[in-house]
DNA sequence: CGGATTTGACCTGCGC
DNA sequence: GCGCAGGTCAAATCCG
């Protein structure tokens, strides 16, 4: 599995960016988990992998939903340090062993799973599945418990990293409902699921416990929101941070483009993951970050030297 | 009283 | 086809 990561990384198209950015902030990333449920550790595939191709899009993007996709390269690929793929659901399952390879860290890691339409033909054949909610505003009328067979649902981006904090549900400005949870296998920690409170907004996490890690939380993003931060949040910090976030220039950023608000909330716990899917795992402990413009150095710490600069 | 959380039931997809 | 696991629903309950 360490190869389909590897994979990965000569697909990955930060190539270039990666130099640039090098400042960059953290190593965020970016895998392709196409289904959803069971069987996410089976999902990091080639063919999930190659649907990174097309659309990318910053984390700002797809949790506010500006969703450009195309225009990754000068979005998320030229802020993201994609340093492996962790696949969202694919818990940090180290099974066992795994030292961490870079001892070094990273803020956080992410992974995400793009959502295009145009993807979708990459990995038809596997599991498309599940068609539930739209993400622009059909939700709420299929309410049912299930919804009719022949419904697609559209994929939503997601990206998870993880967050070494005490508490499972971090605050990161916007306003969530839990909605259910579940127990996770091999895990003795349950998942929770939360769904954006704001009408028509179609975000969800998960949120769940490593573990491997207790003191790790795992907070997986699907979807991008479509509105801004609560008015109600701003005065605190996770509201200054996403506010920030979301005025016209975001301040905070690293090569000019900007990350998510709950990224930059969680920055102080943020912990750095950087998966081998299902089979390394690696996740340090992550030193405290106090203000965004963070860690230039990390990257190279996170990066192996030998890390695929170019790729024709 | 309204909104959020809890929790068991239900649905779906996938592997065997 | 069956069982398992993930994901969601919604009634009941809790809480401010």
């Amino acid at each position: 599995m360490s190869e389909e990561f590897r994979e990965f990384y000569y697909h990955q198209p930060f190539h270039d960016d990666q130099r640039r950015v090098s400042g960059g902030a953290t190593n965020f990333l970016y895998s392709a988990t196409a289904n959803s449920s069971a069987d996410d550790s089976s999902s990091l595939h080639p063919q999930y992998l190659q649907m990174f191709d097309p659309s990318y899009l910053s984390f700002t993007e797809f949790l506010h939903g500006s969703a450009h996709h195309n225009s990754l390269s000068t979005t998320f690929g030229s802020t993201s340090e994609a340093v492996s793929a962790l696949k969202e659901e694919d818990k940090p399952v180290v099974g066992g062993g795994e030292t961490p390879a870079t001892p070094n860290s990273s803020i956080s890691s992410a992974s995400t799973e793009a959502a295009a339409g145009d993807q979708e033909d990459s990995n038809k054949g596997k599991k498309e599945s599940q068609v539930k909610e739209t993400a622009e505003d059909g939700e709420d009328t299929s309410k049912g418990k299930a919804k009719k067979k022949g419904e697609k649902k559209e994929r939503q981006p997601r990206f998870a990293f993880m967050t070494k904090s005490e508490v499972d549900h971090l605050e990161d400005g916007y306003r969530w409902r839990k909605y259910g949870q579940k127990a996770v296998k091999n895990s003795p920690y349950p998942r929770s699921y939360y769904r954006c409170t704001t009408q028509k907004c179609p975000v969800k996490k998960r949120v769940e416990r490593s573990f491997q890690d207790p003191s790790v939380v795992i907070t997986t993003y699907e979807g991008q929101h479509n509105h801004h931060v609560p008015a109600t949040l701003r005065g605190n910090v996770a509201g200054m941070f996403a506010s920030s976030m979301l005025s016209p220039a975001p301040p905070l950023t690293l090569d000019g483009h900007s990350f998510p608000q709950e990224l930059l909330v969680q920055m102080p716990h943020l912990y750095s993951y950087v998966d081998g899917g299902s089979t390394s795992n690696l996740y340090h402990q992550q030193q405290q970050f106090q203000q965004f413009p963070v860690d230039y150095g990390l990257l190279q710490d996170i990066i192996p030297p030998g890390f695929p600069k170019q790729e024709p």
